[in-house]
DNA sequence: CGGGTGGTTGATTTTACTCAACTCAGGTGG
DNA sequence: CCACCTGAGTTGAGTAAAATCAACCACCCG
């Protein structure tokens, strides 16, 4: 998704404050006041952007900072008792990675870049510290972890009771929203994520993945080769998304 | 559950303060100095006992605070785009249920008593402005949220990943494990939820639930009777909820 | 040019769902 | 007090959906 998010909304190397980055009215800094965002400006760290497949921290590290994306996209895998990876969630630019190790000793699992990717770390503690005199942050910051909260109940919701084809129809609705919601084209996007991740992710077999998406290519729903993604019929797409008593 | 609740661990009847409530070390309180879990008791309501069917609050009511379960136990249902209820949670005592609306304008889901249940209210922005002097308190609420957001994972995680059998194993070992944190025996108790509600919960048909209980019974894992259950290898129930590399 | 990864397609199998019948316990009302 | 009814739970037979196994293709990179 970066190879995209490179695009559009100009990313200017020098977009290094808050006031001055287009996804501020998405991010935490959302409902803050200038001076405010002054602030939180001032505890946030810039890192060197993230190469495919770097982590941007694995699962037991010790717990210190929040993330969000400022470009590109990242995943975020569980290992639970030795076994194998489960995919838990995608970041998109904006989004908070890291929210689930609050108030844990370490992070509960691995966060891991799907292309090159560029984030905004910002150190829990001092978060933490500047939100007590900052009320909007504060909510902001409630909204954010509420909100993943929601995201996954919905995501249960999916998976226990959703068929292959709606999940996959899910998949790309939410996805199309996401990009909406960022400026980039609802449309035509470019899956920063291989089959498996999407396989992984929504509890089904890589073949079936592959099968579903040739399904919804001859149906007309969507265009896909490679990872570039069309999106024909949206509205089709969300009836398949959304249609009950299937089961 | 409640009717057990009512039982071993006294439960005065007025015991209506948290620092007299012997849930206190489990529940929000944690980590809070006398002085503070006095303050945090003001604004605390107490609310006449649920009845079995009773819903706490429900879907798309106006979200106005958190609730802490004192004895009894809870169900969180939500329902999307009309479709039918997905079970996304059960509440026992010192759990708290609503936080999943922080920063919503409503609830986004319903809360239902599965037997008598009382709870602590705690009108969210009562809890807000305590917790900006607070610092314990707010690190505790952080807590409650994101071991909400780590538990969910490990619901996704059992919903895309486990087998049915894995997924009972793993519901009635969790189950043991929070009544034994909460003082109750982790051998024997008495479910508050229907087969249907279990099924819902775990993604699996109630015959599904059904059989595979039976199946346990004769394996000798556990001896159900109705909603009585008492485990008689806790070990080898663990042995099958964390079975890998099985499909 | 060869090896490897990521992706697709086909055939078969497995798992759990659906449909249906039936049991059991509790509650109600005659 | 008992017959009946209802809802919850169990059991069985057949089915459907997706997993698995296996082969194959295409692209990329050295």
């Amino acid at each position: 998704m970066a190879d995209t998010a490179t695009g559009s909304p100009r990313t200017l190397l020098n977009e290094t404050r808050c006031q001055t980055c287009s996804l501020s009215s998405l991010c935490l800094p959302l409902a803050l006041e200038l001076q405010d965002m002054d602030q939180l400006d001032a505890i946030i760290r810039r890192r060197a952007p993230l190469k495919k497949g770097d982590s941007l921290f694995r699962q037991g590290t010790p717990f210190t900072s929040v993330f969000a994306v400022r470009s590109g996209s990242l995943k975020q895998m569980t290992t639970e008792g030795g076994g194998e990876e489960q995919l838990t969630n995608f970041y998109l630019p904006s989004e908070l990675a890291g929210l689930d190790g609050i108030g844990e000793a370490s992070y509960p699992g691995t966060v891991v870049a799907l292309e090159t990717t560029t984030v905004c770390e910002i150190p829990f503690d001092r978060l933490e510290a500047l939100s007590e005199t900052l009320p909007e942050l504060r909510g902001q910051l409630y909204r954010s972890m509420s909100k993943e909260m929601r995201d996954d109940r919905r995501m249960m919701r999916l998976l226990s009771r959703k068929t292959a084809d709606q999940r996959l129809a899910t998949f790309f609705t939410n996805l199309s929203d996401r990009f909406r919601r960022r400026g980039y084209s609802p449309f035509s996007f470019r899956l920063s994520m291989s089959r498996a991740d999407i396989g992984n992710y929504l509890g089904l077999a890589v073949e079936t993945v592959s099968r579903i998406l040739g399904r919804f290519q001859t149906q007309g729903l969507v265009a896909v080769s490679g990872r570039e993604v069309n999106i024909l019929d949206l509205e089709a797409l969300i009836e398949v998304a959304e249609q009950e008593g299937c089961r």
